[in-house]
DNA sequence: TCGAAAATGAAAATCATTTTCATATTGGAG
DNA sequence: CTCCAATATGAAAATGATTTTCATTTTCGA
């Protein structure tokens, strides 16, 4: 799964805890939570090869676990004000993603469609 | 146009060279194509302003024009390649809108809605 | 024209991230 | 199993971006 040639404590230990998070994590979330048992540098090194392989998504110095899925047709929804990412899992998004690519001349990256806006909960909240 | 209280020429000259960008820039660029003309900390305060108010988007230490447009259904595509914002003016994006407020009662940023991917020129340069 | 509110910018402080490098770990070859 | 070369780790230093502080300047309405 990782690109790594060696398989590490570190490397399980980081992917356990960040594939239990729901919102957006930073590295110093990381750092705290594991009470400095991974190093910063190598955080940062897991986490670059993690962001690469497109296990995790990374917004300025946040990061979320991206749910895997073989379905064809997904997406994120990922609200502004809590950051929750709501992985959905509905062909509605393929119709166009089939007419940006014929019509646009631009191939979207279908595994990583992040669409902003406000999640119910916090609709209601304001 | 701008928040603030006070028209100053900063501001002005800011924008003006903001608007001509069709690429992301850093902060760095402007200062340097200013040659220093306006300082640092006044350039970040100033974009900061303008990502709030929309004017621009925020990604990393990279931001872009968004282009002003009153119609109703529009969106970016971005080019994780070349990193250009293409604007789009196409309903083809208004369906799915409405399917995801309605059925997964998520309120989606209509202002700012960016897809990834690759553009024409660097689907053809690969 | 005057002055209070707001804006600017240089310098210092802070904070995240990267680099460096010495040390430790991994897993395959023998 | 043992050895070792490749790889991974992490502390410390370096870097680089951003924020804070604060003295100075600018703006615009009374």
């Amino acid at each position: 799964m990782l690109r790594d040639k060696y398989k590490t404590k570190q490397k399980e230990q980081l992917l356990e805890i960040i594939k239990k998070k729901d919102k957006e994590f930073t590295v110093k979330d990381i750092y705290q939570e594991l009470n400095g048992e991974i190093g910063m540098t190598t955080i940062y090194r897991l986490i670059d090869n993690l962001a690469k392989e497109g296990i995790i998504n990374k917004n300025e110095n946040h990061y979320q676990y991206l749910e895997h899925c073989d379905c064809d047709n997904h997406f994120y929804l990922k609200c502004n004000n809590c950051g929750r990412l709501i992985h959905v899992d509905c062909d509605c998004i393929s119709e166009i993603m089939e007419h940006i690519s014929k019509e646009h001349n631009f191939k979207p990256d279908k595994e990583k469609i992040i669409i902003n806006g406000l999640c119910r909960k916090c609709l209601g909240g304001e």
